[in-house]
DNA sequence: GTCTATATTTGGATAGAC
DNA sequence: GTCTATCCAAATATAGAC
């Protein structure tokens, strides 16, 4: 009888090979824009003339595709602030966190978050684990007492609004990342202001 | 002696036509995305062939720069909200201006605050125009108090959030609009208490 | 000022040999 | 799995006749 191995050395070389691709696309993407890479620059960088990447991907989408699920597993995946039941330190440790993942890569951000590239649309694979990701952040916050739709949807408009100037204006710099610890003390004080006026417990 | 018109015709009959060309490239811009414009389609809908464009743009940026002018104007030009002397008042009604500015036209958003078409950059003249409804911003909020790079900041930043998960997550819909009042009530009340610690006078 | 014809570039994608 | 060769489509832009 036949020895079966137990790694499969070609399908590990195949997976590297993808993850390769997929890495080149990236760099591509944060020099030249999003929107901007080409299958043959893409070839050229790893090596391969354009034809030979339809032996890894389908498609260029293909190629989105396993960016945004890359992307969005490196958002669920990274270590987020521990939580000390401090309502206030918490909610600025986490928006830190949130607003400093997605400016440390304006076009990762813009592939996970904003819908600008024309004709692409995640896979429903890979757009569970985005959603898993934002689930994270869901949960964290409806543990700290902020459940409301109205409150969240404040929160997630400061949240962007940080991002994008931050992005747009000052890219590579901190003008509006430092910033947000004094907005969460500013929603902070007008959410639990606003939750006494209602007769509800302080989160 | 031969008579001198006072009109020329034939250039008021060009600067339609220009007109007309920019309205079909808005009006596609709108349908197809700002980044989908082609001048084949733009002269299709014309009732031209694409060369005869270049009578009168120089290339498609000079039409894209033609609607950033445009944009520019309609932002300077339209008429704001009056001054009450109330500066929440007249925050909530100035920061609803600017929202509804910017959430009624997407596409014109994009060409006018965000950084998305490759190679484009707006000339001097047309970009002087969009400086100078900015401007009109600056002042305004300057007299009502809000002077404070810092705070400004945090203001651009609580308008853009707003814009950008309308435009963004509930287009045509008024979900973040319709938080404006509340924001600016947050902000005013954060602002106003911060510069009373620090000794100044209200606004 | 408008047209036809065409240059030029660039992109995604496929066929088929090796 | 990789290559060469090629297709096909779309885009901007130019030349030159009318």
């Amino acid at each position: 009888m036949l020895g079966t191995p137990t790694r499969d050395r070609r399908s590990e070389r195949r997976e590297a090979t993808k993850t390769e691709i997929v890495g080149v696309a990236w760099e591509l993407a944060r020099t030249e824009g999003l929107a901007a890479i080409s299958l043959r620059e893409i070839a050229r960088r790893v090596g391969m003339q354009a034809p030979s990447l339809y032996s890894y991907f389908d498609s260029k989408n293909a190629i989105y595709d396993a960016m945004f699920a890359e992307g969005a597993r490196e958002f669920l995946n990274r270590d987020r602030p521990a939580e000390t039941g401090k309502a206030l330190r918490d909610l600025q440790a986490h928006m830190r966190f949130f607003v400093q993942f997605c400016t440390e890569d304006a076009a990762r951000y813009q592939l996970l978050f904003q819908r600008t590239i024309p004709g692409f649309e995640p896979s429903a694979d890979s757009f569970a684990i985005s959603v898993a990701g934002l689930e994270l952040t869901r949960e964290r916050l409806a543990r700290m007492g902020f459940d409301d739709p109205r409150v969240l949807d404040l929160l997630t408009a400061i949240g962007t609004g940080l991002t994008d100037q931050q992005i747009s204006n000052d890219p590579g710099g901190d003008r509006w990342v430092r910033l947000v610890d004094e907005a969460m003390e500013m929603f902070f004080q007008h959410v639990t202001t606003r939750m006494k006026k209602k007769g509800r417990a302080r989160p």
